[in-house]
DNA sequence: ATATAAACGAGACGGTACGTCGGGTCTTTTT
DNA sequence: AAAAAGACCCGACGTACCGTCTCGTTTATAT
C-alpha cells in the first residue's frame, strides 16, 4: 500500500486534479511480481530492467518513469513494511525477545523475495556511493529503530547492565545476521540462534560467572 | 610474491618442462596496480575490466589470461596474505587480543585496497552461484582460522565459559567486522572497538553479575 | 530510396500495425553514407562495421539491428537499383548494344561506391557459403536478366545464329566485365569495349568469313 | 619443388657461407598441407594463420618466418606450377586446343586445392592494394601467357583474323573461367566449354556467315 | 670436438574488431 | 496523461586472430 512511497511520483496516487489517465495499478504490481520472480529465480546477476520489462509485459520507459534506478526497485522489492508489521512481545526476557525477533526476520527472509533483494541491495550500493548515503541515512535508522526500542525496554526493566551502548549492541545483532544472511545460511535453526543469542546476553567470558569476587 | 596464486595456470611459476615466453612479472604488476587504483578511485561500479586495461597499458586478453574474472582479479587486490601475517601475541586476555585484531584489520582495510576490494567481493559474489560456493568453502574458513584459533587458546586458558560455540562466536565478530565495513564505518576509533568487545565478552545482561546461583 | 529493401524488416515502412517509433531516416542514410565512403577510401580491408559506426556517429547495435551482416552492408551500398535503370534502347545492331551497356556499367562502376561495394561482395562471399548461395540464386540472375532480354531480343531481330545459348553468352559477356573489375582496368576506353565486343559478336575465327559450305 | 620461389628467404636454397640449421623441409610441407586441408575443408573464411599452425604442429612464428603474409601462403597453396605443366598441343584447331587448356584448368582446379586458393587470393587482393599491385604485374601476365602463344600459333596458321587483339580474347577467356569459378560452376561439362568456345571463336552473329555480300 | 648460428616450438603480449547485451533516453502511437 | 513499442547511442562484455616478441631447445655446419 505504501509501497509507492520511495518512487518517483508518490503524490499522484494520493490526490489528483488533473485530467488523464491515472497510474495503473495493474501494471505497477506485474513489474513488481516479475521483478521479485526474476531475483528469485535467476539471482542478481540476470536481474536486468530489460527482463523485468519483458516479463511484465511492460514498456521500459514505464519501469524507468516510477522506479529511477535499480536499487528503487529493489527497495520495493524489499518490501521493508512486511518486516514492520513484527511486533515484538514484552517477554520480561531480553534473550527470548531477541530470538524471536531474530527467527521472524530470518523467516520472512527465506520465504518472501525479501532476503535476495536485501543482499542484491548491499551489492548494489557498493557502486553507488549517492545511493549508499541515502540509505544509511534514511533506510537504516528506520530498520534498527524496533530492535533499538526492545533494548531500551530491557534496559528499563533494568534487564541490562547500564553502562551498555545500546547502538553497539545493534552493530552486533545486525551484523551477525547480514552475515548469515550474505554467507547463505539462514536455516531456521533454533539452536544456533539461541546459542548466538545467549553468547551475546551472558558474555563468553567465564569470569562474568564469579564477578566482583565478593568474599 | 605469491599473489598469482588464485591465477588461473599457478603450476608453471614452480615447475616448467615446456619452452615458450615466461610470464611476464612487470605486466601482471601494472595490471593489479591499476585495478587497485581504479577501484579505489572510481569505487566498484566503474571497476572495468576495459578500464583496467587502459590505465595498465595491457590488452585485455592478457588479463583474461590470467584471471578468468572480475573475482579473480579482486582476489588478487585483496591480497588476503597481508591480513595472515597480523600475529596476535599472547595478552593472557581475550579481550585485549580481539581489540588488538579488529584494530589490526581494520587499519589494512583502510589504509590498503584491501577493504574497497572485500566490499565488492561481496556484492560480486551475490550475483555468481559458482564464485560463491567456492569462495565460502576455501575463502572464507581461511580468514576465520586465526580468530578461532586465538579463542581457542583463551578457552585453553580456561578464560571461556566451557559450552561457548567458538564457531558461533566468529560468526558474531566478523559479523560485526563486515557490517561496518560495509556501512562505511571502520574509523579507527578505539572507544568502539573495546565497547564492542567488552559486550561480547562480559555479556550485556545485568544478570550476569550474580551469576550461578551457588544453591 | 528503396535501398531498405535488402535489409532485415523491410515491412515496417510498408504497413503498420503497431505502436513505437519509426526507423529513422536520417541514420540509416549516414550509416550508408559513411559505409560507401570509407569503402572508397580505405578499401575493404579496412572495412570494419566498428569504423563504420564511428564516422556516422551511430552505434554498432543500430547498424546490427538493420544489417545483419557486412554482405547486406555492401548489397546496400551497392544500390543495384540504380544499374538497373539502365534502359538499353533497341539500335537494332546487338553489338551497339552490348557496347552501350557495357559502358553505361563502367561509368558506375567508376563513378559511386558500387565498383568498389562489388568486388568487396565477390571477396565476402568466398568465406560465406550461405551467403553466397543467397546471392547466387537471388542476385545475381536479376543483374542478367536485362543482358538476357536484350540478347532475345537481338535473336528475335534474326541478328543472332539460331543455336546459340544466350546464357552462355551472358556468362562471357558478365565474365568478360568482371575481369576487368577485378583486375582493375574499367577505363572508359571505347576502343577496349567495342574490340571485345566486336571479337564476341562476330568470332575471331577467320574460317567464319567463308561459312555455311553450301553441301 | 620450387614453391619455395615465392617465399622471403629464397637465395638460402641456392647459396649458403653461414653456420646453422637450414630450413626443415618437413615443416614447410606439413604447414602447405596444413593450410591446403584447412582451406579446403573450412573454405577462407576460416583460413587463420593460428589454425594452419595449429594443425601443422608448427609455431607461427615459423609460417610468418617464410611466408610473410595469407597472400604468400595462397600462393603457395595455388602451386601455380601444376598448371604451368599443361602443355597444349598443336590440334591444329584453335576450338579443340582452348577447349583442351579450359579443361585442363578446371580439372586442376576442381580436384587440387588450387580452385580454393585461387578463388581466396582474388578476395584476398581486394583488401591489400600493394599485394593487388604485384600480383598484377607479376602473377597475372605469366598466367595469360601460354593461352597468348597458343592464340599467336593458331594466328601464325591463318586461322584468326588478323586484325584480332590477341590479348582482348585473353581478357574473355579468363574472364569466363574466373566468372564460373566465382559462381561455382566449374563442373566437367564438356558441352558448356564447347559451346562457349565455339561461340566465341564463330561468333555469335548470324550475319558473320554471310559475310561480305559478295553478291 | 666444439663453438656458433639458424630453425624451430611454445606461448606471452598489445592490439583491433567482432557480435551481443544491457543501460538509459527519446519519439511515436494508442488508449 | 499514461502506457506500450521500439529506435537509438553508449559502452562493456568476453572471444578470436593478428603480427611481434622472447625464451630455450635442437641441429647442422665451420672451425
Amino acid at each position: 500500500m505504501k509501497r509507492e512511497m520511495v518512487t518517483k511520483r508518490p503524490k499522484q496516487a494520493i490526490a489528483r486534479k488533473s485530467t488523464g489517465c491515472r497510474r495503473n495499478a495493474q501494471t505497477s504490481r506485474s513489474i513488481l511480481d516479475a521483478a521479485a520472480a526474476l531475483l528469485q529465480e535467476k539471482g542478481y546477476a540476470n536481474f536486468t530492467i530489460e527482463e523485468v520489462a519483458r516479463r511484465a509485459g511492460a514498456s521500459k520507459s514505464t519501469i524507468y518513469r516510477w522506479w529511477s534506478s535499480k536499487m528503487h526497485l529493489l527497495l520495493d522489492i524489499y518490501g521493508g513494511d512486511v518486516e514492520k508489521m513484527i511486533e515484538i512481545p514484552d517477554f520480561g526476557s531480553i534473550e527470548a525477545e531477541i530470538i524471536f525477533l531474530n527467527r521472524a526476520i530470518w523467516k520472512i527472509w527465506r520465504e518472501t523475495p525479501s532476503g535476495q533483494a536485501f543482499k542484491s541491495m548491499i551489492a548494489e550500493l557498493q557502486g553507488d556511493p549517492a545511493a549508499f548515503e541515502h540509505w544509511r541515512s534514511r533506510f537504516l535508522p528506520e530498520r534498527r529503530r524496533k530492535l533499538l526500542f526492545t533494548l531500551q525496554r530491557a534496559a528499563d526493566r533494568g534487564e541490562l547492565r547500564p553502562d551498555i551502548q545500546l547502538e553497539t549492541v545493534v552493530d552486533i545483532l545486525f551484523g551477525y545476521s547480514w552475515y548469515r544472511l550474505l554467507t547463505g545460511q539462514i536455516d531456521d535453526d533454533v539452536e544456533v540462534i539461541s546459542s548466538m543469542v545467549h553468547e551475546i546476553v551472558q558474555g563468553i567470558s567465564l569470569k562474568s560467572a564469579f564477578p566482583a569476587e565478593p568474599v
